[in-house]
DNA sequence: CGCCCTGCTTTGTGATCACAAAGCACGCAT
DNA sequence: ATGCGTGCTTTGTGATCACAAAGCAGGGCG
């Protein structure tokens, strides 16, 4: 990948290319060497755990944070959201299944009211792009996300605890699949 | 603040200058409107919260990583530099408090092993930046860190509940000064 | 006296160019 | 045949310029 590939395939000169490249690197989605040299981060075992461990740690405190401020309109948004993604897993689309995914996540956590907290996780969402690509491209799912009915369930009943659990359990069922 | 301005500071031109501007921002520590006018963010009530909230997050599960690693050359080190904390602070050097803080910290952080968390972490220290200046400039404190000497301690004994305590303590604390 | 319109100035963005360094391949010597 | 040196090519960085838009101040009108 050079810049002036990229500025070309986006009709576009080498500086607005650079400086995107450049956000990306800052923002961690991508690696850069001494040389200028850009390439996607190493997908190693050990940085994958620790973004797994991020994700918990943060989306859990804002599912938290949600839990008060939720009421039926947003289950209901949250339940449409779920068809949607049933629907991308039947038609073994994997691209549309993690984008729909992270929508899920995102329209509960924006009712924590907590716009840095999601910021950084929508950043460690972003730096375990690759990742997720490869992962629920490779694995051949067929059954709806199980832990999301649980965290709709818990929202509902108002079961704090139970929250915390179904979106810990949510988060790290990847990294589970990628070490077994 | 221009990048003109920039630029001619630092005796670069704007190229530079726009690209760390731009830097930052993506990384946090700055705030752009739409217009490109580029400013230090709102130092609201919440979003210091917010920040505190992750710092305790993020920095509790660092330390619980490098208790098992943490031998005795480390809490030596950590006592030096907790030696020097304490000269900043009878000097009253805020900007310098606040640095060798930090450094404190990353110093105990990377017995971890966990790169992606550290610089997690130091990414919401640079968000904090202006809170941390104008709070510590603010309030004349001539106390040593307390809570250095419980993360020590800790680390000494192995004791993994008190050190998750203490740091948490340490990292909230600033934040009980200001809402008081 | 106050408000709005208009013109100028300032500022950020994008494009292009010059340059240094890194990558790379070909060829030569051992 | 293989390792190494040398030359060319490619690539990122920084500087400069052109341009559009936003900010701002001054003057005119109600």
């Amino acid at each position: 990948m050079t810049l002036r590939g990229i500025g070309e395939e986006f009709e576009v000169s080498m500086t607005p290319a650079r400086e995107a490249i450049r956000r990306l690197v800052a923002e961690g989605a991508l690696s850069m060497s001494s040389s200028g040299r850009v390439s996607t981060p190493e997908l190693s075992n050990e940085r994958i755990e620790e973004l797994a461990a991020l994700r918990a740690l943060i989306e859990v405190e804002l599912a938290s944070r949600a839990l008060p401020r939720a009421h039926m309109a947003l289950i209901e948004r949250l339940q449409t959201i779920n068809g949607t993604i049933a629907e991308h897993i039947a038609r073994q689309d994997a691209v549309a299944y993690i984008r729909t995914n992270l929508e899920f996540h995102r329209t509960l956590y924006l009712r924590a009211q907590a716009p840095a907290m999601l910021a950084m996780a929508e950043q460690v969402w972003l730096q375990l792009g690759p990742t997720m690509r490869a992962l629920y491209g490779r694995l051949r799912r067929k059954d709806p996300p199980h832990f999301h009915r649980l965290i709709i369930a818990a929202l509902k009943a108002g079961d704090e605890p139970g929250l915390r659990l179904a979106v810990r359990s949510d988060v790290t069922q990847g990294l589970k699949m990628l070490t077994t």
